[in-house]
DNA sequence: GTAGACCTTGCCGTTGGCGGCAAGGCCAGA
DNA sequence: TCTGGCCTTGCCGCCAACGGCAAGGTCTAC
């Protein structure tokens, strides 16, 4: 198949693919015409790349996962390397959780001391009646 | 103040500060050479600007804090329009976390399946000891 | 007078993952 | 033969928040 089909299959843009090609992600042979052709393989390949970047890993990731289906595993995620950037997305992105975690405390009370505090000019208590109603907790 | 002893005092650089100006964060008078000369006040700006990037706010975000204080506000967010970027970003870190959150759960399900599942080519049950000693939890 | 520390503007580069557009080649159907 | 739809390469643009560097002006100290 051509390059057009393969991206309304996969459900993405000839740009993208073009890109994975420079890449060295994917490879495709040329006809005569010097179009690409792909195969069924492809496709598949190009499915694991877009899955694995819904889950937020990088295209640089993704190769691993790419390499291991073209060494003929089953999965891409049948080799230790693959596994090993499945391990190194979880710490990331459990540090990540932790860091937006004390964000949102720190929003939280900002919101919560601004809402308390009253709006003027000064810092001095004026009227400031039916303002805290909109603060979120959870 | 010159640009050089405000970077070092706010604890950024000049660069910074030179790109506050370009968007409008920051204004400096100019003294007879040239240079920009700045008030004590612009070190509360610059201040009010580090301490919301920390947070995780855009500069773009920060623009309400800093017009409010230069309004005249004892602090940056005694304006609703502060209040309100507070509200959204608290949103946005939430739905954050929510989607990282599942986005954890599913690394953690892949991560399970793979070291399940052995790393022979055709899914085929292999020798497959010790392995599953490195999965994370939590 | 000269070294060095500061300042100015301006323009390009970074990172990721493409999108847009140009200028052209290829091919099928009416 | 012409239209329309596909394909090719290539280059610039985008988003944020600056960093780096160039090429020069300014002020101070020795």
């Amino acid at each position: 198949m051509r390059i057009g089909e393969l991206a309304r299959r996969a459900g993405t843009t000839t740009r993208a693919l073009r890109f994975y090609e420079t890449q060295g992600l994917l490879r495709a042979r040329r006809s005569a015409n010097g179009y690409r052709e792909y195969e069924d393989e492809d496709f598949r390949l190009v499915e694991e790349i877009r899955t694995l970047q819904a889950i937020g890993l990088s295209l640089e990731d993704t190769r691993p996962f790419v390499e291991c289906l073209r060494a003929g595993h089953e999965s891409g995620d049948s080799c230790d390397d693959s596994i090993e950037v499945y391990q190194c997305k979880l710490a990331e992105v459990n540090a990540c959780i932790d860091r937006l975690g004390s964000v949102r405390a720190t929003l939280l009370a900002k919101l919560a001391a601004a809402l308390e505090a009253p709006p003027g000019p000064c810092g001095v208590a004026e009227s400031t009646a039916g303002r805290a109603s909109t603060t979120e907790e959870s």
